[in-house]
Formats: structure tokens, sequence, C-alpha cells
DNA sequence: GATGAATGAGGATTCATTCAT
DNA sequence: AATGAATGAATCCTCATTCAT
């Protein structure tokens, strides 16, 4: 009968939150997110429409943070990695992408909704292009220190095609030899 | 007195049809389908509300009209080439695609949109699918017509550096190095 | 080449009235007054929807003069009978009315139609009443003439009857048994 | 604090839905079923339009389910009479039509409206047909077990003397002399 | 914390009516 | 006389958001 900690309470809201932001991520993604309407989230979380505002100030401000929650994890995925050895780095970057993209699908259509339609989401204008920015930049140092010829230009080329390969996967992902491509560029990029 | 011709009709109904459709590509583009309101796109258009109903069944209907005049569009200019030498041929391919980024910036930004959002927009679940597989299989022919080395794999990788380039142009059009890629894709693929 | 003449003119003008009111009469008693569009009876007569407010100051406008016609007609039709012998008199009205209930199926449609929703056309309400009104003191008097009995009770049996059977009528037009009715009231009133 | 039981919410609910289907009702039969807008509706309600929409899914169905709670009505009243003896439940049913007619005047402008638009109300082109059936056979039954003469000539008569009756009560509700027509039938049919 | 009734602005669509030609 | 392009008010319906309980 004692009331709950304040830990016990945290504990329950984030369980809430990750609740409310997965099953948003899934119908943003699904359905894009103008369609998806706070009821269907609510309906599909199996709670109140009224809750979900206990939780996100807004239905925008609940797309930003199943976004960041998202992105968070891809990240931490991708630093698990031994970064003393370029090598082996740039082999774990790129089969690390792969995996994502099959494990964490909705994310990367996410992404690319929320990418392609900064006018209506201008709070990512700026991070996407930083982003980009930071592959791009990681791509050329890796490919500088394993001695691949004209690095700079391939690091342009790598980016461009993982992005090439994400968005065909993402348009027609029941039929995209996504593997095939992964074994193309390890063969190509790391022997 | 006496009421307009069929050829005074017919011009004026082929002009606000491709006035209408303009500006709905523009505001569909730049600021999303759902997010564009039939009133806006009058406004832009200097019309009235109804008087877009006039000419088009339905909002979806206008989208389907102004998507698939520029895609016709782009696809004339893709086909004013020289197809017997293959090597010209895909030099012209690879140069008219990048010329036609730029011009056909929003034609593209719309196919994105629709591409990735087949859920919402089924008719075009095939049309997309088929372009994809077509675009490949020119590629492989031309690539195995200039006995360029692994034609298959490399008409893999340029499909999709392709997309990505375009993604990424679309997502970051201001400050993208397009003339860049131009250079390294035309060094590469035609000598 | 000589122009027409007034009496030209007139003739065709008279034509076009009626043709529009009866291609206006035949929607609107088929699928109702407000469900109609000018556009849709435009296009059933073959004229342009401007063409209908040549002649026709408004919608409404266009139901009175449809409504008007067709009574005008049923007037005459009733009108057109040997008034002298009550007996036969009465006999005309009857078999007139039933010969009328499916030649003039439209009109009776409408009549209801305007005479249920006389809040929506005041201009029908007096016009209404009055009608009844009318019929009522009429059947009183041939049936006083003609000795039958209680006959202010029977014209009141008798025009309700005549309404209950004019509403099933339309409301079941293709399983009513008109005959039956006919036969019953002729035997029953015309000995 | 805690949010309303389910009772709470099913009282709730139940009492808007009432509410709103007695304005409707009100409004339909009155003004017609298209010239009544959701937005009057709300307005007589003193509710949002909005708030329509939480309990009906459309307007159509809205009309639906304020015919269906009338009619419901109406026969359960017809019901509550004793059936063992045919005279006093043909006594019975005379005089409820009678009381109905004037009591719920709104049902039966609607039920007519309804049957008379079977083209644009098809969900009750059969239940329509149905009902008259129903009560022809039911006249037919109690007429004959009492002994009148020609029991299926009258029970044709007397179901559309009824229908006569009704339409033009409904028609001219300020001075028709519905008593006095309750009481020929009474007078006529049951001694 | 939790619910869902309630709101109202906004959006797609229709349609009577006008008017230049 | 005749056409149909054009208008804009009206209408149905949706949905993010609020708030009493």
């Amino acid at each position: 009968m004692s009331p709950r900690t304040k830990e016990q309470i945290d504990k329950i809201k984030a369980e809430r939150k990750t609740q409310i932001t997965e099953v948003a991520l899934q119908l943003f993604a699904t359905n894009g997110y103008n369609p998806t309407s706070i009821d269907q989230i609510a309906n599909a979380a199996g709670i109140s429409k009224g809750l979900v505002y206990n939780y996100f100030d807004s239905k925008e401000n609940l797309l930003r943070e199943a976004f960041d929650q998202g992105f968070k994890e891809i990240d931490q995925t991708i630093a698990e990695a031994d970064r003393t050895d370029s090598k082996e780095y740039l082999k774990h970057i790129l089969n690390t992408y792969f995996e994502l993209l099959k494990d964490r699908f909705l994310y990367y259509k996410l992404l690319m909704e929320v990418s392609l339609n900064v006018n209506q989401f201008p709070f990512y204008k700026d991070y996407v292009a930083q982003r980009y920015q930071e592959y791009y930049q990681l791509m050329t140092r890796l490919l500088l220190e394993i001695d691949f010829p004209q690095p700079e230009q391939e690091a342009k080329l790598l980016t461009a095609l993982f992005d090439g390969i994400g968005i065909q996967y993402l348009i027609m992902p029941d039929t995209y030899p996504l593997e095939t491509y992964r074994k193309i560029l390890i063969n190509k990029y790391c022997q």
C-alpha cells in the first residue's frame, strides 16, 4: 500500500514513453506522419488519447522523441566497434548499416520522411545536414587510413551509395537484394 | 455574342490544367502532399477553389496528373538520344539525369514522396517497381555493350548511386556538389 | 436567311421551356429536388447549364414551373368531363384519377414532395390547403347529388382514400394493385 | 482525479445520443433531411459539430438511428394490446394510430420522407415494403375474425385510409379533423 | 496517472449562379 | 440564343488538443 518510490514512478513513466514512441514510430513510418492520428496511436498502444498528451506536448513533439530515440539506438550500435583498426572499423560500419537497414527499417523510413520534408519539420534542417557532413568526413578519414585510392572521391561515392541502397530498400523491401549489395561493398572497400 | 469555339475552349482548358498542375507540383513537392490544401493551390494559381474541381476530380487525381505530366517530360528528354552508340547513350543518360535533377527538381521531390509512401498512393506501387527494373536492365545492357567489367554488379551500383545522389541533392540542394558527382561518374563510366 | 418571326421565336422558346421542365420533373421526382443539380438537368436535356438560366430565374423557379405545368395538364384532363350528370362526373373523376396516377406518376411524386415539405417550398402552403378544400367540396356535392348516404362523411373518406392509394402506389409502384382499388371504388361509389 | 466510471460514461453517452437523435428528428422532419445541416443539429442541441461525429459515423447514420429509435417506440406502443380479443385489438390499433399520429408527428413525417425517397435511402427499400405487407395481413386477419364482410377488400381500404389520413394530417396538421376521422373509423369497423 | 467527452479550426468537395464570349 | 468557365458560399467530415472527472 505504500506509495511508489520516485524511482518506480520514473521507471513506469519511461516505459510508457518508450511504448508510445515505438507505436508512433511504427505508424508514422508505415502510413506517414500526417495521415497518422493521435487516436490511432493511442488505440495501437492500448491507452487513451489523453494519456498521450501527458507524455508529449504535441504530435510533433512525439515525432521528435520517436525520431531521437530511434537514432540514439542506431548511433549506439555503430559506436560499439573497435575504432583502433580502421579497416575493421569500416567493415563494422558497413555491416552494421546493412543490419540496421533491416532491423531498424522503420527508423530509416521515418528518417527519410523527415529529411525530405524539412519544410514541415524545420527542427531537423541543421541536424540532417550536419549528420551527412559527419559521415562523409568519417568515411574520408577511414579510406585515407586504409590507403584506399582517391579517398575523398570514394567517400563521396560511398555515402551516396549508402543512401541509394537505403532508399531503394525502403521502396522495395520485399524484393531488394540487400545481401548482394552488402557483399559487393565489403568486397570492394574491405578487401 | 456567340459562344466560344471548341478550339478556344480547348485552349483555355489546356492552359488552365497546365497552370494548376504546375502550381500543384510546386506546392506538393515543397510542402508535401497532405499539408498542401486545395485552397493554397487555388490561391497560388490565382483562381477559385471551385475551379480546381472543374479540371480535376479530386486532390489525388490532381496529384496523379501533376505526377504523370512531369514524368512524361522526363522520359521524353531521356529518349532524345542517339541509341546506336551505347557509350554515347550512357553518357547522354548520365548527363541528362544530372541536368534533370536540377531542372526538374520538384518532379524528383514528388517522385520520392510518392515512392516512399506507396501505402498512401497505391496506384504507383507497380509503377515504381517496374521503373526500377527497367532502369537496371538498361544499365546492365549498356555496360555490357561497352565491355565494362562486371556489368551486372556495376549496374546495381550505378542505379543505387543515381538514387543516392538524387536523394542527397533533394535533401541538401543548396550545398550539394552535384557537378562533382557528375564528373566522377562520367569519368568512371564513360572514360 | 430572313430572321425568324416573333411567333417562331416564341414557339422555340415555349418548346425549350417544356423540354427543360419535363426533364426537371423527371429528375426532381425520381431523385428528389435537393439531390438534383442544375448540371444534371442540363445534361439530361442536352443543353448547357447557362441556358437553363435563360429560361428560369432559379432552381426553385424551375421547380415551380415544372410543378405548375404538370398540374395544369391534370386539371385539364379532369375538366374534360360531362358535368351535367353527377354520377357520370364522379365516375369520370375516379377513372381519371387512376389513369393519371399511372400516366403522370412523376407529377404526383413531385406533388407529394412539395406538399410534405411546405417549409422548404412556402409558395405552395396555401395552394395545397386550398386544393384539398376544393376537392372535398366537390366530392361532397357530387355524393349529395347522387343521394349517397352520409355524403359528408363519405367525401372525407373518399378524399383520404385517394391520397392513401396515391401514396402507397408512389411508394410501391411495381407491386401495388392499383386496378383492384379502382374497381373497388367504382363499384362502391358508382354502383 | 480518477476518470469517470464506465457507468457514468455510458449514461452520458446514452443521454447525448438521445438528445442528438431527438433534435435531428425534429429538424429532419421539419425542414427535410437534405436541407438540414449537421451544424444546425449541433447548434440546436447546444453542442459542437464535432461531437455529433463522436456518436454517429455520418449524417445518414444519424438519420437511421433517429428513424429506428422512433419506430421502435411506435411498435412498442402498438404491441401493448390485448391480442386475445380481435375486436378489441383492432380498436386498440385504430385508437393508437390516431394517438401516435399526433404524439409522434415528427416520426411519421420522417417515415414519409424516407418512404417516398427510397432512391436516396436504399437501406429502407425492403423495410418499407415489408411493413406494408405486414399491416395488410394483420388487418385482413382481424377483419376476418370479427366477421366483417369482404375482409380482404376492407383491409385494403383500411390500410389505404390509414395512409391517406396520415398524409393529409402531415400536410395540414393545424386544420385537419383528425378526431372526426377517428370516430368514423371506430364507428365503421368496431361497431 | 488516466480517461474519453468535447471543442473548433481546417480541409475536401459540391453546386447554384454569374458572365464573358 | 447559347456556352461553359469561373466563383464562393455552404456542407460533410477529420483531428489535434483541452479539460472535467
